[in-house]
DNA sequence: GTTCTAGAAC
DNA sequence: GTTCTAGAAC
């Protein structure tokens, strides 16, 4: 079981636990230091899920509490993850998440593996490991996907810690254009023969810290198993990079659709040929033939 | 994100 | 009886 943590981000006072299941008001208090008497002695109201890797945040003071760039807004709930920033009130008083392995605080023991975190924070992890990394910049890394779903898959992530699409403003459209001329790059120089390839992005990913997908046609990989796997790749689940940059570059956001989620529960259907398939296997067995030719 | 597995579908 | 999917993971 992981422990959570609530982190000042100007270390105004020590890492606060939140328990797992239990609800936490923080606000102005001796606990927090804040004095500010805009701040609500309740400002908010925290709830951990150590399971599931997040907390449940909702504003119950009446000045506003902001997630990232976005008010919470009284009365509303947010989902507070790792790499995200809290902002108790009106910009100020930065927190962060960590979820912690117990054990690896006090005395160790031999053989026990080094905690990581949540899964979610899997990305974070790999991209600063060096015998993962193919590729390295002042501004990108990239890795090779744990688990690729084609013959060719890597991710390029900033060094930045940007948490989702959601977070992406009109500053990151340089950074993103970068990102995807590292792509195209990994592109021509590691693939030898002439597959085609997709560069994008996931609607709602799973995995925190903004990702690039750089993924080769053929989805040819026993890592590629289940519906959800094919459908956020072949369909409008997978945005490419260009419209996610042509978006920011317009709007200075990137929104993406409600029920996005629903797309992974589409029938499953041949990228090439549009032909409906019943089952993974037998998709599988049909995309093989268009490998040849 | 994956693993595991109950029970639906065949 | 076997294959395959899809939801839980406290």
């Amino acid at each position: 079981m992981l422990t959570c943590w609530l982190v000042s981000e100007e270390e105004i006072h020590h890492p606060i636990q939140l328990l797992h299941h239990h609800t936490h008001t923080l606000g102005r208090s001796p606990e927090t230091k804040i004095k500010d008497q805009k701040c609500s002695r309740q400002q908010v109201e925290l709830r951990a899920d150590c399971k599931r890797g997040f907390v449940s945040v909702k504003q119950l003071g009446s000045n506003p509490s902001s997630l990232d760039d976005v008010v919470v807004g009284k009365g509303n709930q947010v989902t507070f993850k790792p790499g995200q920033k809290l902002y108790l009130l009106n910009r100020l008083y930065p927190y962060t998440l960590q979820f912690r392995d117990e054990s690896t605080s006090g005395s160790s023991l031999l053989g026990r593996k080094e905690g990581t975190g949540h899964w979610s924070q899997g990305l974070r992890v790999s991209m600063q490991d060096p015998s993962m990394q193919v590729y390295k910049d002042e501004k990108v890394v990239v890795i090779k996907d744990k688990y690729p779903k084609a013959r060719y898959h890597w991710l390029v992530l900033p060094w930045d810690s940007i948490s989702s699409l959601k977070a992406l403003r009109s500053e990151h459209v340089e950074l993103l254009r970068h990102m995807e001329q590292v792509g195209d790059r990994m592109v021509q120089q590691q693939s030898p023969n002439r597959l085609h390839f997709r560069l994008g992005y996931h609607a709602i990913p799973s995995m925190s810290h903004v990702h690039l997908h750089v993924i080769s046609q053929d989805f040819d990989s026993p890592c590629l198993k289940n519906k959800k796997h094919w459908n956020s790749f072949t369909t409008d689940y997978f945005i490419n990079s260009q419209d996610v940059i042509a978006m920011l570059e317009r709007d200075g956001r990137v929104s993406v659709k409600d029920g996005a989620g629903e797309l992974l529960k589409l029938p499953l259907r041949c990228h090439v040929c549009r032909e409906e398939q019943t089952t993974m296997p037998k998709l599988k067995e049909h995309i093989r033939t268009h490998l040849l030719s």
